[in-house]
DNA sequence: CCCAATCATGACAATCATTGTCAACATCTA
DNA sequence: TAGATGTTGACAATGATTGTCATGATTGGG
């Protein structure tokens, strides 16, 4: 089980960083990084695309940032609280998240893999709906 | 809870259409629109690019074949055997899949739903490991 | 404090799967 | 069989993501 090494990417601190990484800390919803570029441009950044994707990649390998693919295919990330493996609830409507933890989902995965002579299982879940806000 | 009508797309029955719906039917893998399309085409066939997706696109809708998203962001499409509701364990090496059923997920993620106030849930979910086969 | 080594940045081009367009064509029904 | 209409396919267009490469920033050593 290779350990994801820390971050031995990332070797400096720049201002483009340290910004996205700040925009995210106020940010408890997904973003994608063509929104993050622009809401920082918006600001005045002259932080261009390419970078916020580079910087957004590096997060996520780092374990900083959590991913997760829209239906159409972009790629969103937040900020990742927890350290353990779990899964996202997310509202359709206004983006707001919430971690849980699916102990009876991995119980169940692994039961069922083992059923079918699979090993070395993952798996990938991910819940959608309208949060108590939207729901009205 | 607008239940999907039968395929009031696909109004009519032509070559494309089957050739792709046979191809399907010897295959118990995920392919992608454009992995079909190159078969085809290797068969001698005319067929357009356009139209396998298009085709896969309203079979999807109508429910007669599964898709799949890659990590990549591709879709991947298979005949669904199942009428009901369910979940695959695909096995990263040969690509063989098994569908199973998920009850115990679904009464968990509507569970998980409510205690925080969402309405309207939804879920993906899929396994993936090495089947017997190419565990050895 | 200054400098060089090198990592990071940003403008731009290039990919690539997927979708839009539209005239030519095939299918089905009367 | 003819006509109305669903389908097709070549091609262009989209749009997010990645590759490139010269320029700029950061950091540790002197």
């Amino acid at each position: 089980m290779a350990t994801k090494p820390p971050a031995e990417n990332m070797a400096r601190s720049t201002k483009q960083r340290t910004a996205i990484l700040e925009l995210l800390e106020h940010d408890d919803a997904f973003r994608s990084a063509q929104d993050l570029h622009a809401i920082l441009r918006e600001a005045g950044s002259k932080i261009g695309l390419t970078t916020v994707y580079r910087t957004l990649q590096a997060f996520a390998e780092a374990d900083i940032v959590d991913v997760m693919r829209l239906p159409g295919g972009d790629h969103l990330y937040r900020l990742c609280s927890a350290e353990e493996h779990h899964h996202h609830l997310v509202c359709r409507s206004c983006g707001r998240t919430v971690e849980v933890a699916g102990p009876t989902v991995e119980r169940w995965a692994n039961k069922v893999a083992a059923d079918h002579g699979f090993t070395d299982v993952g798996h990938t879940l991910e819940l959608h709906g309208l949060c108590a806000e939207c729901s009205k």
